[in-house]
DNA sequence: ATCCGATATGAACAATCAAACATAACCAAT
DNA sequence: ATTGGTTATGTTTGATTGTTCATATCGGAT
């Protein structure tokens, strides 16, 4: 019985980065964002790729350009396109190393759990 | 400058279990609270101790073990210390398992933040 | 039988956070 | 100068979640 309970768990984790006044900068939310951007070419593309609301979203970037101190996004407006926002090679170089973070951690954190449930179903 | 606030980048985490349905098991607060009970011997004096409200405390330990099917802790009520509540043994080595997941990734993620901090502050 | 300190539980209230709605500003292209 | 699609922003509404308050239940010790 509690065997196949603990079988049946799944491990979840989230990552983020604050300031030493514990003000988030970056977290798993505006990662996907930024990663949105990236292969859009703009907020409103990004935004309805992962289903978020503009505005929300919107207040979440302005936020973190706050908190770094220097822009990790180009943004432009008006034109035949109406406008649009990419990263700059700051923004690129951040969600790179942030991507391969989390690659690293998945690996080594679903290795642990595996052995922590062999753990809890066993008996002593 | 950018150096300058790469470096003050903190790392934070959490993490959590849930049934294959995505419904929340355990977590940091509720494994924070278990930890107390054993520590102190009763839900009320846990509560001080982290100080957060009995009630929400309460429905969450309910929650818990409505969702694992089997009981994590021993409660009694009345007498003349009013009443207590400890965990049973599987709730001892559930925790004692969360510790040692939490205490190995501790070690892991910071390796890996420091590296990460690193990157970002070269400049390539 | 009474008391005390803890568990147990309902209900009202407050606060926080996200979604939805509305509207303005922008500007290359036509 | 009109158009269109996007960025930019304020305001309002709604949902979710935690806090507070109130009250009942329990039972060993005295």
């Amino acid at each position: 019985m509690k065997t196949k309970k603990y079988d049946e768990l799944k491990l979840h984790y989230k990552i983020w980065f604050t300031d030493q006044n514990e003000k988030g900068i970056l977290g798993d939310g505006k990662w996907k964002i930024l990663k949105a951007i990236d292969e859009t070419g703009s907020l409103t593309s990004a935004c309805e790729k992962l289903e978020i609301t503009y505005r929300r979203t919107w207040n979440d970037l302005k936020a973190i350009e706050e908190q770094l101190g220097f822009a990790l996004l180009e943004k432009s407006r008006g034109g035949a396109e109406g406008g649009s926002t990419s990263l700059t090679p700051e923004g690129k170089k951040l969600i790179r190393a942030f991507d391969d973070f989390h690659e690293k951690m998945d690996v080594i954190m679903q290795q642990h759990f595996t052995e922590l449930k062999k753990t809890l179903i066993s008996n002593d």
